[in-house]
Parts: C-alpha cells; sequence; structure tokens
DNA sequence: GGTTTTTTACGAAGTTTTTCGTAGTTGAAT
DNA sequence: ATTCAACTACGAAAAACTTCGTAAAAAACC
C-alpha cells in the first residue's frame, strides 16, 4: 500500500515559510537569523530544507544573484486552506462549523474580527448555495 | 536540538480515533473493519498502534475479555481543541478569527450550524474579557 | 595573487511514523 | 484431545521527516 507523501507543507517546511510570507523574499541567512533564535536550527539545514522545497514546488527561487532569494510559491491564505481542509477531514468529519466554532473558542477574537465573521456569515446565508 | 514528539495524534493515530469516538469501543477487528476498505491497512497494523497508542495513553485498553477493547482517552472535542491550537500556532499566527473564517470558507455551514455560531459570537462579545 | 568569508551542493545519519511478518497464546469446535 | 481460528506480542524494516558535517565554488578582502 503507497502513501502519498502529505501534499501539505511539513512542519519544518511551515516554520520557513512563515518567514517568507511575512518578510517576502529571503536568503537562507535571512531565513536562518529569523529562525536561529527561536528554533536553534542549523544554517545548512534551513539551506537543505529551501532545496527540498524548490524540489517539491513549495517555494521558488532566484538564482541571479550570488545568494539565491527564495519566495513562496503559495499565499499563505492558498496554504492555510489547504491546511484547513485537511484538518476538517482528518479531525472534524467535514464540518467546517465545528472547527470553526473549536477555533472561536482556542483563541480571542478581537470586537473588529467578530463583526467581520458576522459579515460572513450573513454573505454565507444570503447566497443561499 | 532534541525535539519532543508531537505531543499531539498522529495521522494514523487519529485515523484511529476517529473510529473510536463514532463506534465507541472497538476492538482491532471492528477497527480494522471500517479502515481497511479506505486505508488498506493490515490487521496487525492496527494492532500494533493502538498498542503504541495504549502505552502513550491516548487509549485505554479493557484486557477482560480475550480481544481487548479499547476506547479514546480523550473526547474529540478535547482533541480538536489540541489540533486546533497547534494549527492556529503553526500557520495562523495565532488568530483563531482566521482560522474561523477559512474553514466557514473551506466548507458549507447549515443555517442552523450558522446560528449556533452567531450565538457563539454575541457571548464571546458579551463576556468582553 | 593569496587568504578569508559566504554561499551552495551533496551525502549521510538521526528521529519519528508507519507498516507488517512471524510466533506464540487462547478459546472454540469437532 | 486435537485441530482450527482469532487474537496479542514483539521485532524489525520501510518510509517520511529532520538535522548537519564536509567539500567545493564564488566573491570579498587585503
Amino acid at each position: 500500500m503507497v502513501r502519498k507523501p502529505s501534499q501539505h507543507p511539513t512542519d519544518a517546511e511551515l516554520a520557513i515559510l512563515q518567514v517568507l510570507w511575512t518578510r517576502g523574499g529571503c536568503t537562507v541567512r535571512d531565513v536562518h537569523d529569523v529562525l536561529e533564535p527561536t528554533a536553534g536550527v542549523g544554517y545548512t539545514t534551513v539551506l537543505k530544507f529551501l532545496q527540498i522545497m524548490t524540489e517539491k514546488g513549495l517555494v521558488r527561487r532566484d538564482e541571479s544573484r550570488r545568494a539565491h532569494v527564495y519566495e513562496a510559491s503559495l499565499s499563505r491564505e492558498q496554504t492555510q486552506r489547504g491546511l484547513v481542509g485537511d484538518l476538517l477531514s482528518r479531525a472534524f468529519e467535514g464540518s467546517a462549523a465545528r472547527l470553526a466554532m473549536q477555533a472561536l473558542d482556542s483563541g480571542r477574537a478581537s470586537p473588529q474580527e467578530i463583526a467581520e465573521i458576522r459579515q460572513l456569515l450573513d454573505s454565507i446565508e444570503e447566497d443561499g448555495s
């Protein structure tokens, strides 16, 4: 029985993507400088991941300069969508509402955000489908 | 640098927990019968996981009968809470609202569920804290 | 031009997760 | 009692994920 590799970024890959998303194009050094203090991960480890991620198509590499510049292939939102879908099927039996509620229970949401969610609910209800 | 094992159930473990949650106490055979058709996983594989999960404390085992009966130690909700918290920090920078919205975008929610979420939002707003 | 620094490439080892084969045990059936 | 079927235990291999050391290339520096 053959399992296809998870498709989704792994934990370590996600940590790197986070950096790429918030800071835009980065060199290995850029990423390492951000991650080292908290994750204590070595320079060549970051490099290796970026190479693997390039192969997988998770990031794109610009080799025009000495220090290659990497950027995420998919936006944060696109990736989040995938991860949410995955969690939905793995642990929530596909119930998006349950997941949403669980999330709202888990962390604080500002009044601003709450308003946003209300709006979203309105629009879902309207379009009925 | 030492990584501590993820604490959360792995994918395979989660698949088994799903069965345990929906059907209650199960023997290895019960679980296998459910999983085999979709996952194509062998009997002893399921057995091994259940043994591992027992060691980890993820499930409890009743050995009073010949075929041991397993049940999940944590409720579906408790486990979901953990997984949501994990995803929150790994991919959503801790923004519960973003995750909730992403979820609502990803899957259908019934009018009933939408109403429930509205209520939840109300209660969050009220208690202010 | 030679030395030092920075960077990529590569290989390999360490871990965790997943999978299953083999052996032995227990109860049921004949 | 013997045979048969179903079950658990155990060990180990396969696969996926993570980590880094070493070497080679390239640029920067003196």
